[in-house]
Order: C-alpha cells, then structure tokens, then sequence
DNA sequence: GAGTTTGTTGCAAGCGTATGCACAAACTAT
DNA sequence: ATAGTTTGTGCATACGCTTGCAACAAACTC
C-alpha cells in the first residue's frame, strides 16, 4: 500500500562509512564500539568520514545482533498525582545518563498493566520498572520467566520474584502516631489510599499499630483513593461529622492537600483546631496555602536502589529477587501541631 | 566480559512455531501481519503453536525488517508544572491505542534537547513531538533530513520545517484582556514566562495589544519563568510596589497559583481587590483553595491534532509541514471578578 | 482433457550491526 | 635469520523477521 517513493530518506550505514574510508564494516563497528586494538590512524579516519558522512550507528540493528536493547520499559500512569511525574523524570533521567532508553507505557481504563505487557515484551526491553499499578503475578511470572527483570517502585509484591524498593511505610505510619500524640490530640482519623496497595495498607498499619501501642483507640477510617478530590471529600465527611477528629493522616499528601482545602471551607483552623499530616513530600506541599507536615520519601535514594537493583539483575539474570524499604523523615511544617 | 551463562533465558522464535507447526517460518510470520491469502486451517493451527509456545514477534527484528520501528520519540520535562504530565500521559495513552509506542527523554539541566537528539535518531523513531524545550534549528534540520517527521506542541518554530499544534495564545491574552477591562479593571500587570518561548511570547503580545486596543496603557510586566515560585515572587513585588495592580494575567497556570497565594499572605483580598487569572486549566485550577479564572487549552483536540499531523508525515514524508493553533476558551471561576 | 485461473505456501534475499576466526604485518626474543 | 608473539584488519555468519517471486495443487473454463 505506502508505496511512497522515499527520494529524499538516505540512511548511511555503516557499509557506506567503511567504502567511503577505504576499510571493512568490521572495522566501522568496531570503531564504534571502542574496540581497543584499532589503530589510531584508522580509527580516526573511520571517524572523520562518519562524520561527514552524519553516520550514526543503528540502534535496532545493534539490539538484534547483541540481544541487547538497552530499552528499559516503564510503567507510570496516574500523571494527575504530581507524585509520580516527579519520579518518572528522575528515573529517564537517570537511566539515559547511564546510556539506557525509556521506553514508557501508561496503563489506564482502556488497557490494564497485563493487557499492555505483551508490546512491552515485543520490544525486547532488557529490564521493567514498575511504578503505577501492579502486575498480576501471572503476568510477572511470564516477564521474569523470560529472564527480564522487574523492579516494583514504591510497592512490593512479596513471593512474586519481582524485586521491589518502596519506602518504609508502616514505620512512617508509625512517626505519625507518635508525632501527632505528643502533639496531645485526642481523636484521630486515617484517610486511605486505594485499599489494594501496599502502601496504603502499610501506612495504616503502622499508624493503627502505633495508635494502639499508645493506647489510643479513637482511630477513625475514612475511605479515599489516592486523590485531591477523595481527600476533600473524606475530610468534609469527617469534620461535619457529629465527633468530629482533631487530626487526620493521609494516605499521601495530594489527598492531605484536599483535606487541608476542606477545612478551609469549613472554617476549620488549621493546625489549632486540627492537624493534618500527609505522605511523599510532593513540592506543592511547601506552598504558602498548604505547608504540608509529610512523611518524606527518600526519592533519590529510591531511584538510585531502583536503578541499580534492576541494572544488576539485567547483567545477571540469576540475582535471587530483593524487596528493598527505605526510611522516611517526618518534615514538620505548618499543617500539624507542634508538641508543646 | 559479561558471559554469564544464559541459561533459563529461551527465546521463542517464529522458526521454532513453524517447525512446531509443520509450516515454513514465513507463513508463521504472515500469520502474525494478518496476511489474508492464508488458509483458516493453516492460521489457527500456528496461533495454537504460538500460543502454547508462548511465542510474541519480536518487535526488534520486525523494525529491521519493515524499516519501521512504530516507534515515537517524546521529549518531555518540566514534570513539576502539571500541565506536561497531563499532555504527556494523553500522548502515550493514545499514542498505544492507535499501536505506536513512546520512547521518552527528558531534557534537563544536564542534557539539552540538541545533546540528547543523536540518541533518539539512534533508535530510529519513526516520528518526534516535542512537547518541552524547542530544538535548535540545525538540529531540527537533521531530523528532518532522515525524514522523520516532527511536531511541536504547545510551541512553535515557523520556517524550521517541523509542524506545531498550539493554542492561540494571542487570541487568548485579547480575551483575557477583554474580561479584566470589561469587569471594572484599570491597573493591569502580566507575570510573563521564559521570555524565548513563543508561548509567553504570544500570550503576552495578545495581551497588551488588546489592552491598547481598549486605550488601556498602564500595564507591569513582571518576570516569571513558568513556576509557581517565580509567581509567588512576581505578584508578591507587584501587591507590595507603590502602586499595585488590580488586575494580574499570568503566563500560565502554575504562575497563577503562586500569584494567589501571594495575595492570600500579604491578605489581599481576591477577587475583590484583585483579579488573577491564568493560562492552561490544569486540574488543580479547580481546587477549593484556588479557583482560578484561566484560558483553556483544549488539549485533547490539540493532543488529536498532534497525533493526526505527525502520523500523516509518517506515512508521507513529502508532507509539507503545518502550523495549526487551535481556539481556547475563557473559564470563569472566582479568582477574577466578573463584569458588572 | 488441455489450458487457465485461483488460492496457499515455501524459498531466499535482505534489513544494519556485532563478533569469532583467520591471517598478514610488524615486532620481540633468541 | 628464525620462531614466536603481538597488533590490526577483513571475511563470513548470525540476529529474527518481512516480502517479492516462484512453485504447486486445486478448481475452473471451454
């Protein structure tokens, strides 16, 4: 059908280099690949012409003859909550500062992780990360059965063979009982996340498990979804209520956020009347409307064990899976009472 | 040096179905590009192989072979303003569903667009959009000479060759100026963004010139560049100067939030002594805390359009390239006052 | 029943690069 | 000078798939 006639479209090829300068294509790879025993007359001849000639080696047909794409699939979706834009820019950023591609892929309505999986497959990428959503464990099973690694970012799924680096949720669940009972409040709240997440789950655990550890039984639980709107919504609820809590945690801190404008729209004073403590430590907590108190995930330090859990494993398929927790820090701002 | 041995790792090839199926390997593959002038027979028997053989084409060799990656490059960053992984997910979401893949890079501060280029030319992208940064014009030049098509978006580079869709930022600054004049407004302010974007270029130039047109000249222009931050500060010297505006149009959304809560510190109170309104409608514009009055991009058609004109330049390279603006509308919420 | 059309399938030549092996040239050590 | 070593390059094949062309059997046509 497109028979379009490509008069313009001229790829140089390696072949064309290696006639140009009077050598083999061997030698053009290899000249390419910084193959040491090359003279250096050659090979600076190899790349002059290359250069005239804008040769640029083909990536695609590398990957075919090496097994080797250097394309790391991610899965990351969920834009709205700022939280993960800011880490899938650090990742591609990261991982093309080591010479590996992104290859990224979004789940959504329309198409689940496991519906999408097979095109990340046919791409032949050399590793997986994962940081929205969870695979089913057939679908991991079939990804890492293939011998491609998968690391699970910010969520683990224990016995899966996915390795997993998530940030120690339960005990930061924990820093926030602490933190919010010294600060001498009485009634709490819990507003969740998407219950079927690890993180969710384990940030009330912890908190609960504190609480209870503290001998505080008033915990209320309000369900949310990881969203501004849930937040709002879940807070409005709580604080119109006939009892209502003197401090809510939130499941992350967008969620906080709508809490927060909740109370403003109940002319509920905040911290005095109510302590509202969120988690990640997204930047739009430090604004002047909200100045969030969070729990900070090390994101850095996340991304970095991400990258180099994954870039092992894909050196070394036979890597034993790891399931990696990294410490939050409480970071106190204005939306939670200080204890006296 | 990396010889380690591979040994669970077994690649299912299309000569292996065939075998299985007692077919040559090119009926296998005919099977899998839905070549018609196969037999029912034939066809379901290789997919049964293939299925128990959990076989997928291997999308690397197809490229090889087709000349086609079905591949697009996305240069994208800026993840902090909500905008671009809004646009971004929208990309890649609909990018799947029509059977392309994205392959993401992020400029940044360590890599510019024009370093990180070769890298995607390396891949063979079949098409680019580049939704952050502008390219310079010899690289866009190199793009295009290999043919592969490219598409600004939310940007614009007339005589470069490479198409854009954008919204019409000058019609929208005139019918922003319209709104505050028309409410009673006489003492105007624009906090602009990167001054070498034709966005803020545009949005600010449609702006004044309407202002003019209404004999309107008393107008501040205050530097910003995009980030809530650069908008606290601007509005924050502009509500504190010795003759503060009434009225502020911000270069985009982002910027607009950060001018409100300036105003909400130095308790200025919005919309009565102040109207704020920006540029973009991102999900947060609605939040409680904010409400802004803003100028709507209309992104999913600006996305279509985007999509529509690269994939047209794929198919046909001898495309000539096209500059498309697209309409956006004034959304009023509380943070502007409205017309008497 | 010979000639023609139609429908299926196989053969084989790419696509652009990497790399083991062979080999010539240039050294080093005897 | 000879044998052994190192250094630099080319040859040829492989990577897994697509696709033009040809082969062939089956189904028609007259």
């Amino acid at each position: 059908m497109s028979q379009t006639k490509m008069i313009t479209t001229k790829r140089v090829t390696s072949h064309e280099v290696a006639q140009q300068a009077g050598v083999s294509q061997s030698t053009v790879s290899r000249v390419f690949s910084r193959d040491t025993r090359l003279s250096k007359t050659t090979s600076e001849r190899v790349m002059r012409v290359a250069g005239e000639l804008g040769y640029k080696p083909n990536a695609i047909a590398r990957s075919l003859s090496t097994q080797r794409t250097q394309i790391i699939g991610v899965v990351a979706s969920y834009m709205t909550n700022p939280f993960f834009p800011v880490v899938l820019e650090a990742f591609t950023q990261r991982l093309h500062e080591l010479g590996w591609r992104v290859l990224l892929f979004t789940a959504g309505k329309s198409n689940d992780v496991d519906v999408l999986l097979p095109d990340v497959l046919a791409y032949q990428v050399d590793g997986l990360i994962i940081v929205t959503a969870t695979l089913s464990s057939q679908m991991t099973r079939e990804v890492l059965q293939r011998g491609i690694p998968v690391v699970l970012f910010n969520r683990y799924a224990p016995g899966s063979g996915a390795s997993a680096v998530s940030c120690a949720n339960d005990e930061g669940g924990r820093m926030v009982a602490d933190e919010l009972v010294r600060a001498g409040h009485t009634r709490f709240a819990y507003i969740t996340g998407r219950p079927d997440t690890s993180t969710n789950v384990d940030r009330q655990k912890g908190f609960l498990e504190r609480l209870a550890e503290l001998k505080v039984t008033d915990c209320l639980i309000e369900p949310g979804d990881f969203t501004y709107e849930a937040g709002f919504a879940a807070a409005q609820r709580l604080l119109t209520s006939s009892r209502p809590p003197d401090a809510i945690f939130c499941a992350n801190d967008i969620t906080a956020l709508g809490a927060l404008d909740a109370a403003r729209k109940l002319k509920v004073s905040v911290p005095n009347e109510l302590s509202v403590i969120g988690f990640d430590d997204i930047p739009m907590g430090q604004w002047a409307a909200y100045d969030l108190t969070t729990v900070r995930q090390p994101l850095e330090d996340m991304i970095e064990a991400s990258i180099e859990l994954l870039l092992e494993r894909v050196e070394n398929t036979d890597l034993a899976s790891v399931l990696q927790f990294l410490p939050g820090t409480l970071v106190r701002r204005g939306s939670a009472r200080l204890s006296p």
